[in-house]
DNA sequence: CGAAAAGGTTGAGTTTGTCTCATGTTGGTG
DNA sequence: CACCAACATGAGACAAACTCAACCTTTTCG
């Protein structure tokens, strides 16, 4: 019924001030849109504007579809403008979340250095999200997920970034800091310190602890990094932590490291990402630089920053 | 290039799981659409879904695509909608704003008469206003204006309303409250009472007072009609107003109300209305009401209410 | 005052686009 | 292996939208 060009027509319309004006702007002959209205007149069943004066007119009609017109044409634009940048492909949308808590300053460096490289790319890193971000890269709300444990969902696909070891920080004076390694056993007594967030979401209550049916003495939560280490080395609780993420600390003798279990507990981190996603080439580096960034943080005897 | 045909398949398709069903709902073959995505997708310049899986899933520039259908389609049948209300004339859109600062209580019995007679219409009343409302009344924002001072702009139509006279509101040992009508020297040493606007859209400025050049010893302004009568009636201060505002006062003895000039002070109200909206049926209705209603009032042996 | 210019309408003819119909292709399934 | 379902493709039908040319109407200006 109603169509874009008829939005673009009034438009024109209003900005020209007669219709041979507005058909001038439109690369169209007067004529056609002397057809054009009042065939939508017609649809319509009223005038949209009145054609004898100087500029011309609207109606209180044509004025509603004005309004439409002002509403919707940006909004199409912008559409058309992301559709663009898609197919060009070096420019487009890179919106984040990242569900691993300890990942942000991993990911920093590699944000650094992805805008460097790619200063058309629009970034967003959405850290604290109330929403499920899996469903929202599915609907196009978001275009990659840092996340630790891959669920199949049609379309995602899921790019491994880095492995890594999860361990145990314990004060230095600790009486499992001379220990081999930790058995589960070994966090009884303990007050276990973790970031605030759901249970099933840290892989030393999944993986570790509840495999053994294990329940530290205490739980206790803390959003930031430094207030764990800080509460680990003064002997108030243990907190498990990429090997990363601790080196920092346990290299500067804060805090002691210690594997979990006989064989240690590792964890891969995933980009998750809309499988046609990957043909972008500013994404494929994006993943790139991820790897790389990773890899020159594990080895890191330089600290994380 | 993008038309809205293209955003209505998209979100046919969304809510179907198939090309064909979604033909189904469009009421078109499946052939249709799949010239119809073929085409689309050559002009994007990459696909928008994926056709194998069931349901089918839309790539980055398919969810684009949808997000933009999702913002634009609702706009596109809230605009058709209102435009089919505006031809069939039985329903529609009046949105009003008033210069005239003590008109409310004079207009809220046309309203409600009127929101009996058309409850289809959507009324709305813009008060306290911080844009200019002609302006607003040319562009479409807002459908009428109840103004006094007509002011000549292409489109905008004046229906007269009714004429009422403005009168000075004096206390009743006030020394003006023998006089048969007041000059506009007699306010030199009062104090007059106002509505905060600004001077030149109050009558008894720019058609009493200026014209003489006289300038009252105070000027103070009040928001409240009744506050402005208890101010008059304790001897501090006189106020103009219209004879039908002051009517439920003077007839009960708090106030006394006097003619402005041997002649009388008379203004009209108008109702500023865009040109076209003459013909819809209940803009007439809502003219016809209103100038009952204020018959009904100035005559009025009942008090306004 | 009359002619030219400018804005707009209309009808005929042409182009373009969009649908249907018929048929071909592909991937999964009893 | 044949069949089915989903989708693709080509040809033709039809409608929509544009251009061209002629015509009407109002404004402008010598």
């Amino acid at each position: 019924m109603l169509e874009i060009r008829h939005l673009k027509t009034l438009h024109a319309l209003r900005e020209a001030d007669s219709l041979v004006d507005a058909a001038d702007r439109l690369h169209l002959t007067q004529s056609a849109l002397s057809h054009q209205f009042k065939e939508l007149e017609e649809r319509m069943g009223m005038p949209l504007f009145v054609r004898k004066t100087k500029p011309v007119r609207f109606t209180s009609a044509g004025l509603r579809l004005l309004q439409l017109a002002d509403a919707t044409l940006p909004l199409l634009r912008a559409a058309e403008r992301d559709i663009s940048r898609l197919a060009g492909g070096t420019a487009g949308r890179l919106h984040m979340a990242i569900e691993c808590h300890s990942c942000f300053q991993w990911l920093m460096p590699t944000i650094d250095q992805f805008r460097d490289a790619w200063p058309e790319v629009e970034l967003d890193l959405a850290s604290g999200f109330s929403f499920a971000p899996l469903p929202a890269l599915a609907r196009g709300d978001l275009d990659l997920v840092v996340t630790s444990d891959p669920v199949d969902l049609a379309g995602i696909t899921y790019v491994p970034l880095f492995t890594y070891e999860a361990m145990l920080a314990v004060a230095n004076q600790h009486r499992l800091a001379s220990k081999a390694y930790i058995v589960p056993e070994d966090l009884l007594p303990e007050t276990l310190i973790t970031y605030p967030v759901e249970r099933d979401r840290l892989d030393i209550f999944t993986r570790f602890l509840e495999p053994a049916d294990i329940e530290p003495a205490q739980v206790r939560t803390s959003e930031l990094t430094v207030m764990m280490m800080q509460l680990v080395a003064s002997g108030r609780g243990v907190c498990g932590m990429p090997h990363w993420a601790l080196h920092e600390y346990s290299s500067r003798g804060y805090v002691k490291a210690k594997r979990l279990g006989e064989k240690g507990l590792f964890a891969t981190l995933y980009a998750a990402i809309r499988a046609d996603m990957l043909d972008a080439p500013y994404m494929r580096d994006f993943l790139l630089t991820a790897k790389d960034t990773s890899f020159s943080t594990l080895d890191g005897v330089s600290a994380v920053r």
